[in-house]
DNA sequence: ACAAAAGCTGACCAAAGTGTCAACTTACTG
DNA sequence: CAGTAAGTTGACACTTTGGTCAGCTTTTGT
């Protein structure tokens, strides 16, 4: 018997709650917090409505457990602006990865964008503070650069709310993003694009010209 | 009785639906087209909900009228770029109006996004085709100055997203925005420094150094 | 002054929503 | 393999929602 300590319970658990919110980061996206109707979740994940309230108890805890969820797998696209790079190569690195993650990631991407829209309603203030402590360690790095002449004098603090804002467009906005580059829909060869437009520009834009 | 010509039942209609329109738009913009009650816009609006019936036969004839009226405010603040201007001139005039825009009119702003991510469900084609000939006209005046050396060759829809982005962010995502801040709010002086960042930092990336 | 048009609204429905539950089946454990 | 814990679900209770309507009041043109 030894090793079927997979704790075969927890497999069916495991699954189903995965189901719920898998549908959920669709329906949650698409409709908002109040828009959702846990029926809709219920038929997308392929059980009856009372066995999604067998695993949460509402429709709130369904919706904050995706927001961890969705923060949990946030941090690690962000982690290339540091010290002991160079501020070319750490932001090719840091677009790029973010351009990545916001593509194999749309549903939870727009989801994440909807919560903000609504008010942050459901976002913990410890979840923000987290963000917050990121952001400024970032533009520490960023400081560092500027004061050892690697970088423009340029405000931090704007310059990573228009990265952001830029790498977060395409997802977000797709219908928006396709219309501007006359598509009908984005494929991977558009966020290639993006990415080059994106850091080419801003990386003259914030380099000291040689 | 002279200049009693001012249409009175006009008036009131006006008001009333004047009254429910901007209701509608704080509403929709927090909750979404699916999200929102009719009876909330009621009680926002101060009218009883049969009130909001007797002007709109229907939620949606509510929700289309208000992205109407929020299109016909758009084009105004899209003019600059013009062939008869300078570049660095028409991108500061661009980005200035569209910060402004956007944070005069945060509700439409928010809207427009929500609407945009729950998939654009609402967006008549003639608008969107719009939207794509005003881009089209705004990319042949670009790619006339990068043919003329007035500007690097930067792919032009790339551009427009970005800056389409970065303008946004503000009023879309104004909790993020302030949080990268370090503010509690934003305020006029944000978005002057936004204003600034974005149109000094892209200004570097897309002109010729001298 | 008065009829017609416009505006107003409480009360009402059918449909859809959230959440509950008791009874059933399946899975695991000793 | 019996007993217990976990999982499943149709049916139900209760609330909210979009939308209607008949009859009321106000405004307006003449």
């Amino acid at each position: 018997m030894a090793q079927q300590r997979n704790t075969p319970e927890e497999r069916i658990r495991e699954r189903n709650v995965r189901l719920i919110i898998k549908a959920g980061i669709e329906i949650f996206a698409r409709k908002g917090f109040d828009g959702t109707r846990i029926a809709e979740i219920a038929d997308a994940s392929g059980l009856p409505k009372a066995n999604v309230y067998y695993y949460f108890s509402s429709k709130e805890e369904i919706y904050t457990a995706i927001i961890a969820h969705l923060l949990a797998g946030w941090d690690d696209a962000l982690k290339y602006i540091s010290a002991d790079r160079e501020p070319a190569e750490a932001f090719r690195l840091y677009i790029r990865a973010k351009l990545d993650y916001t593509r194999k990631n749309l549903a939870e991407t727009r989801l994440f964008a909807s919560e903000i829209i609504q008010g942050a309603r459901f976002l913990k203030k410890k979840d923000r503070q987290h963000m917050r402590d990121i952001t400024d360690r970032h533009v520490a790095v960023v400081e560092g650069w500027i004061a050892a002449g690697k970088m423009l004098p340029v405000d931090p603090r704007h310059l990573f709310i228009m990265l952001w804002a830029a790498t977060q467009f395409y997802a977000e906005f797709e219908p928006l993003a396709a219309d501007g580059l006359k598509k009908a829909r984005l494929r991977t060869e558009d966020y290639d694009a993006a990415a080059t437009t994106i850091a080419e520009t801003i990386l003259r834009g914030i380099l000291p010209s040689r």
